[in-house]
DNA sequence: GCAAAAGTGTTCCCGATACACCCATGC
DNA sequence: GCATGGGTGTATCGGGAACACTTTTGC
């Protein structure tokens, strides 16, 4: 190994932050107060402390930004394009967070000018290369939706399968079989109907639901673990000459391992 | 963002490279030279410099510490545990490589006093957090032999399918059905079987089989690229509270996403 | 009673799996 | 001719997907 002398990368961490507001996903977005890029839109992030890791880091940052605090946190990338910052040399780590449409909070900190909510699928050329770690953020979302406990972190801890169900819709922005959707909910054990009922309008009352946990109040407020590693480099290039490896006879085996364990903390 | 003047931390990349050496898969490692960890087993590995990508830096790296220089190349994850290196707060990038058996090299470089292989299944006590750096390299590994053409890279440019086959075996240490193997070989059109044939003992010649491609050097000395991102955060603890999320009606929408896609560049 | 959303089962299809025998060659 | 690995097809099973009607409430 080299020495301690030589010159280093900085290390930042952006993160991506999701909600759902009037039935469409959003993130959130700073308007920065400083140069470079001083008015132009870009994600809440900024440099790692040495003392800290990757996601007290994103925590941080977040929480200095926007005065937010408890959220579905999770690692999903890093960029070190050469020439990406133009004052250094800076690798930054992407994060994204998941908080209920009920949470919002917008409120400029330090760094910031102003911060408020766009919508996803409309956002303008953002500072640095962040619009090419938001697109990863999505793709990464969208296939973290096979984990069946994150997209209820779009909504409160009690919530009807419509509710449940629109929140795939949207992000998929692709409609889902009802029937289906509660045969699934039924086939996994993450979740439970409680014995509530929310009426809303001339309708019949829809039970609510709730995640299973002997803990709903971590659940809620749960950052997520990742004891700081992640995988799976990723591509967004859109070439399509995936295919599907051989599994025959030993597709449980690649399943264990396949399907990365999600953990929370506090 | 904060300023440019905070000590920041350093970044590293270590490399596994896997190969299969009598049937049973191995990494690289090196005897440190120096301290910390002298005389200890270590992944090849050193830090980031502030003109060159992490692709770069694990090419460059490998490349002195072992004089290896084509191989397909993959990053996996990132470590920022703050005590992970005694001297300093270091960050570690992961890449594992897969070189073919018959490529094998092994030449100390500057900082290694000795580069060995040793079988994966059996490894000592590494340097540094360089266990657990292993363990979601090859966690990574098997989930990306999904990717079909990935395996092949343990292979030359033409194989049988008995020992396409074998390297599936090896490393998930467990036998295939040979039939259900070739039904998948053909049902990709990742593979074509040349007109050559490989004689091998007192049984009839096996077909040879080569990746489809245009151009068949670019695979053979391929380094993957990635666009410099990674995804999908993984935790190495055991809870085994994975749940499959809902995909009916949208399982299409989700594949297309999550199957990335992996790209190759000379 | 009627509008509006909640709730509920069955059938079809495809891909994954299990499984056994003949073929071509070297000696 | 026989030992050795190469090469081939079929039947079953399970999960994903498509699909329509009854139930309960508010007004």
């Amino acid at each position: 190994m080299a020495t301690y002398k030589y010159p280093r990368p900085a290390t930042t961490v952006d993160i991506i932050v999701f909600t759902i507001r009037q039935n469409r996903l959003h993130i959130l977005l700073i308007n920065r107060g400083i140069e470079p890029f001083k008015g132009v839109l870009a994600l809440p992030g900024g440099f790692v402390n040495t003392s800290e890791t990757l996601f007290a880091a994103a925590q941080r940052e977040l929480k200095e930004e926007t005065h937010l605090s408890d959220f579905h946190l999770k690692m999903f990338g890093i960029f070190d394009d050469i020439e990406r910052d133009p004052r250094d040399r800076v690798l930054s780590v992407g994060f994204y967070a998941i908080i209920p449409s009920h949470d919002i909070i917008v409120e400029a900190g330090t760094d910031a000018e102003n911060v408020d909510w766009y919508v996803y699928e409309d956002l303008p050329a953002l500072a640095f290369d962040h619009n090419k770690i938001v697109d990863l953020a999505f793709k990464t979302l969208i296939s973290d939706l096979e984990n069946s406990s994150l997209p209820s972190k779009f909504l409160e801890t009690e919530f009807t399968l419509a509710e449940f169900q629109k929140v795939y819709e949207i992000i998929l922005t692709k409609e889902v079989d009802k029937r289906n959707f509660r045969k699934w909910i039924n086939s996994t054990d993450y979740f439970v109907k409680t014995d509530k009922l929310k009426s809303g309008g001339q309708h019949r009352p829809a039970a609510l639901y709730k995640i299973k946990s002997s803990d709903d109040e971590t659940i809620k407020n749960s950052v997520q673990s990742t004891q700081n590693e992640m995988s799976q480099i990723t591509d967004t290039s859109s070439e399509t000459d995936y295919q599907q490896g051989y599994q025959s006879g030993f597709q449980q085996a690649l399943k264990n391992v396949t399907n990365f364990v999600n953990k929370t903390q506090p």
